[in-house]
DNA sequence: CGTAAGTATGTACGTCCTTCATAGTAAGCA
DNA sequence: TGCTTACTATGAAGGACGTACATACTTACG
């Protein structure tokens, strides 16, 4: 290993750490939803989708995800395609599109959710509650941390 | 949120934090490395290579990557094409290439450490020195923790 | 020697994600 | 009211990662 300053080298370590951390998640997923054919990106929707009774718009999920819009149109196609999701006018604004899980897709949840906890039992098997709790706590500051990063780069970038 | 039983709620849930965390400091790497342009495959092969002086085959990369060896023969072909990283016959196996990075290889990773080291310090942002430390090994436990996984599903699925 | 296994790579493909351009709609202001 | 500006979703095009399968070459083992 190259040499760092002290905390530098932690907080380069972690980041590395952390992309193979979800590389494995990634991977275990992937192999739980195996056969029902669906990806990363669209799970992500379908979730997210998931948590709630009313329907969402494309950019308010693709803000939630912190990925483009045009993004999300297309995984909202696929998850239409496959009728776990359906597309509903917006009463009170006529150019937004909401997207509302079907029960078809409230059962592919169901159906995930089981051999999903399985297999994230398995990846953090040997973690203490406590680990998972702080485990949680600081990925979730990472991102938060992120989006704050991106805002304020933003800013910065537009009026230079 | 849906409800869960509670352990596997906390498992799921941060199952789904560490993927927004990796996409969270995937975005900064791309923010720090830009205009350069690597990419994140590639750069993973780039910072394996530099921790070594001697070649390193394109099996044992796609090995320690946890990725096809294909893939990292297409990885090695951009590196390579961007003078960045070498092959070299291996002297003493003809049908296995080594990879070893180059000068200018070297010269980009010391550029790219210091303004990722900053990106990095600034996501990291009140996490304390234990904080650090315990991320990333619960990072690299889930890693290894995916390994086992993996050659044990390899396993009896190759024997069924 | 001959067969089996390992190596890198060609071909083909799927998915994620992006940027730019476009048509429809909303909202603010003369 | 009409005009301009901004926002919405989406079409088109493309880059990058990753996979599986097939192939040629080399090694190792019987």
């Amino acid at each position: 290993m190259t040499r760092f300053a002290n905390g530098d080298l932690l907080a380069f370590e972690a980041g590395a750490a952390v992309r193979s951390a979800s590389h494995a998640i990634e991977r275990m997923r992937a192999h739980g939803s195996e056969g029902r054919g669906i990806s990363a990106g669209a799970l992500d929707v379908l979730i997210r989708l998931s948590t709630t009774d009313r329907g969402i718009s494309i950019g308010d999920l693709a803000r939630a995800g912190g990925v483009s819009s045009r993004n999300v149109t297309g995984l909202v196609d696929t998850l239409e395609r496959d009728g776990l999701v359906r597309r509903v006018p917006d009463p009170e604004d006529r150019r937004s599109v909401l997207v509302e899980i079907t029960p078809a897709g409230q059962a592919w949840i169901e159906a995930f959710r089981k051999p999903s906890q399985l297999a994230m039992r398995a990846m953090f098997q040997g973690f203490t509650p406590e680990d998972l709790l702080t485990f949680r706590d600081l990925c979730l500051r990472l991102a938060t941390n992120q989006h704050r990063l991106a805002d304020h780069l933003r800013q910065i970038g537009s009026q230079p």
